[in-house]
DNA sequence: AGCACGCCGACT
DNA sequence: GTCGGCGTGCTC
């Protein structure tokens, strides 16, 4: 009897190929492999041993082991099995997504010894011969960079090796074998600030450690504290030899957070983010693997990191849609990082100021304990909130005169204030007010947003620009006007308004430059007066101690939009915004515009009582027989025509024999055209998720082989986020 | 996804 | 006469 090996490779194939294991070689689920394929080598990885291969296959066997223990260990392996096949997508590419790209790449599982360079501490560049040029710019370059740099980075960037040697002889720089880690600073445990009493009393009720998985919903309003309370849970739940896993949306992961972990935990804390090199991804993916107890704060998908001893997941600010990846292999970091502590029983926190409306349902009917904290720690007390209708109001830069004179008294008191504007950009789009001709673009159904800064018309959907035209397009008249707000027209009429006080805008165009939010940061928390002007990305995450008056220029966006989730996710990113008002001892104030004061979901926003809305929203959503109440999944499709697209949710509608799931459509999608490409999608409903997932993995099966037009692409998202 | 095989247009 | 366009088919 021949040995044999199921293996999955890193390629959008929904199925595995079967290996024979060459005698004497030993392999078990989770190794890798080097394999021939076709004509090519890969690298596979093993998924089963011992498997009766399919008939009339002559099996070629096994090139080689790349190491002679499993890279992917039993629960990442399991955690992503179960993800492929819960999310639809093929297992290959889920499995890989638990390698490092070094690692999928085939090389070695070891820590390269690559030559570092870092400046020598105390160095002083004078005493360089002045005709040394290249070796001063080397020099300054190399202490410009906040690490060491790897030598081909520094052959990359143009110097030369004799350069490197001189410098070295000159002990200007050193060789040095990695480079320093993040956590350098020394830990320092002992000086974890005390809990408040509030605090204590939510702390006693987080889970026991041996209590094995249990997950809890840690509900904290703004200000609460809950980053204490994690800090506290992991000295006091984590023993010195485990792991722990915090998650975190992208946005929250900057150098402050990572400090402020690092200043009590030094070394053990590792960082997990898209902006890591291949290099920084394999050494920190190693250490985890080899059991190092490290405590990894990361974006989504560290929770695919290689933890061999686990001891507790936290997520933070579970509510964030950053946790589900928005194409590809759909998944949900937050819900991945529950399972994973299931299976790894071990205890999961969620935390939030405004939970998602799952994991509200799931706290309040009891699947997951629900700890409360609903005090400010320290001074601070929860904002005011108020409704300023501005129907028929004469508006500034979408500010109301009342908007204004508050902003004015605020300024006055040398407090800060925040203004949040939903949209970037000058206005959302140019209009004639001749013929009424709009500025659209040619290659998507939406509007071209006027950017004044770089005198363009941009489309926010694809990434067609072009210059203004100073008359209609249209008509040639000269009446042709920005309408609406975006963040940069705000700017400038506060700006001019307030001439004396830096206004300060926040959104991705003032942003793009790394380190760009850190310096903002930095010049916000001198705490002289100043006017934020931006967009989400003020709502999240950052603490203002003296902003004191919040304004948020319309809220009306959310109130009667065609997704289902809207009033959650409108009722969220205000709250969340509020948030950030008299975080410090300054009583906060927030003023929401609208033009619907008498709306009841705005009117109980003013109650600042998120469970009440979380209630209300849930009664909704359980009338309507939506999610969570019902399971939702969503095939979506694009082809150069809306037909192509449409045709092929008709075909896979009609697959469908399963009389419990329910669907909507096909319908076109919002936005049905967008960088020239047609857009539709299918939605599906059920009671019960096992059908439903029947049901699409047929699905997936026939489109495969369904023979379509090249251009027509199609995609499943389960639990999608945007119906849309 | 690669990578090959396979049949029709503009070049040395 | 060839080089090469990307259509479709296969990889244990």
């Amino acid at each position: 009897m021949t040995q044999t090996a199921r293996i999955a490779l890193s390629r959008p194939l929904r199925r595995l190929f079967d290996y024979r294991v060459p005698d004497g070689m030993h392999i078990q689920p989770g190794q890798r492999v080097r394999i021939p394929f076709g004509r090519q080598s890969l690298v596979g990885l093993v998924v089963d041993t011992g498997v009766e291969p399919p008939a009339g296959i002559r099996l070629r066997p096994i090139s080689a082991v790349l190491e002679d223990w499993p890279a992917l260990p039993d629960e990442t392996r399991t955690l992503l099995q179960w993800a492929a096949a819960y999310y639809q997508h093929p297992l290959g590419e889920c499995l890989f997504m638990g390698l490092p790209p070094a690692l999928r790449r085939g090389r070695p599982a070891e820590q390269p010894t690559e030559t570092h360079w870092a400046v020598t501490p105390g160095a002083d560049a004078a005493t360089l011969p002045t005709q040394a040029k290249r070796q001063l710019a080397l020099l300054e370059w190399l202490s410009d960079q906040d690490r060491p740099v790897p030598q081909k980075d520094i052959l990359a960037a143009g110097f030369a090796r004799a350069q490197l040697k001189a410098l070295a002889e000159r002990q200007l720089i050193r060789e040095t074998e990695a480079p320093d880690r993040v956590g350098t600073a020394p830990a320092d445990i002992d000086t974890l600030p005390e809990l408040t009493p509030a605090q204590r009393q939510a702390f006693e009720q987080l889970p026991d450690p041996g209590e094995g998985f249990t997950a809890t919903l840690l509900y904290g309003i703004t200000g609460s504290g809950k980053t204490e309370l994690y800090l506290h849970y992991i000295k006091q739940a984590l023993a010195d030899d485990q792991q722990a896993l915090v998650l975190v949306p992208e946005i929250n992961l900057t150098p402050q957070t990572v400090r402020r972990f690092t200043r009590y935990f030094g070394e053990r804390i590792a960082v997990w983010h898209s902006a890591l090199n291949d290099g920084e991804r394999l050494q920190t993916w190693l250490r985890i693997r080899h059991g190092e107890p490290v405590i990894v704060i990361g974006t989504r998908s560290a929770v695919t990191l290689p933890f061999a001893r686990l001891g507790t997941v936290i997520v933070d600010e579970e509510h964030d849609t950053s946790f589900k990846q928005g194409e590809g292999f759909r998944y949900s970091g937050r819900d991945l990082a529950v399972y994973r502590a299931h299976l790894n029983q071990c205890p999961v926190i969620l935390g939030s100021a405004t939970p998602s409306i799952e994991s509200w349902q799931n706290a309040t009917s009891g699947k997951y304990r629900l700890v409360k904290l609903e005090e400010r720690a320290g001074k601070a007390r929860p904002p005011a909130m108020r409704l300023l209708d501005i129907r028929s109001r004469p508006l500034e830069g979408g500010l109301s005169p009342r908007a204004l004179q508050a902003v004015r008294e605020r300024i006055e008191r040398r407090e800060q204030v925040l203004v949040f504007v939903n949209r970037r950009g000058f206005a959302p789009v140019m209009m004639c007010f001749d013929c009424g001709h709009t500025s659209e673009c040619p290659r998507c159904d939406s509007r071209l947003t006027y950017h004044r800064r770089d005198r363009a018309l941009r489309c926010h959907h694809c990434d067609f620009q072009m210059a203004v035209p100073l008359t209609c397009p249209n008509c040639d008249s000269e009446a042709y006007k920005p309408i609406g707000q975006g963040t940069e027209r705000t700017e400038d009429v506060l700006q001019s308004t307030f001439p004396d006080t830096p206004v300060i805008r926040v959104d991705r165009d003032s942003t793009r430059n790394r380190g760009s939010i850190d310096r903002i940061l930095e010049r916000v928390n001198t705490g002289e007066p100043c006017i934020l002007v931006g967009t989400q990305m003020l709502a999240k995450g950052h603490d203002f101690p003296n902003v004191s008056l919040v304004v948020v220029v319309n809220a009306d966006g959310g109130l009667f939009s065609v997704d289902f989730r809207a009033p959650e996710q409108l009722v969220q990113t205000l709250l969340q915004v509020s948030g950030r008002a008299g975080r410090g001892v300054i009583p906060g104030t927030v003023l929401i515009q609208t033009c619907h004061s008498e709306h009841p979901l705005l009117n109980q926003l003013c109650n600042g009582n998120y469970p009440a809305l979380a209630d209300h929203i849930l009664a909704e959503r359980e009338a309507l027989s939506l999610p969570p109440y019902r399971a939702m999944a969503l095939l979506r499709a694009e082809a150069a025509t809306m037909e192509e697209s449409l045709a092929l949710l008709d075909a896979a509608k009609a697959q469908i024999r399963d009389a419990r799931i329910e669907t909507w459509g096909p319908l076109p999608a919002v936005i049905a055209r967008r960088a020239d490409r047609h857009r539709a999608q299918l939605v599906f409903l059920c009671d019960r998720r096992g059908p439903l997932q029947a049901t699409l993995a047929n699905l997936c099966h026939f489109l495969e082989n369904e023979k379509k037009p090249a251009t027509l692409k199609w995609q499943v998202d389960i639990d999608p986020l945007e119906t849309g």
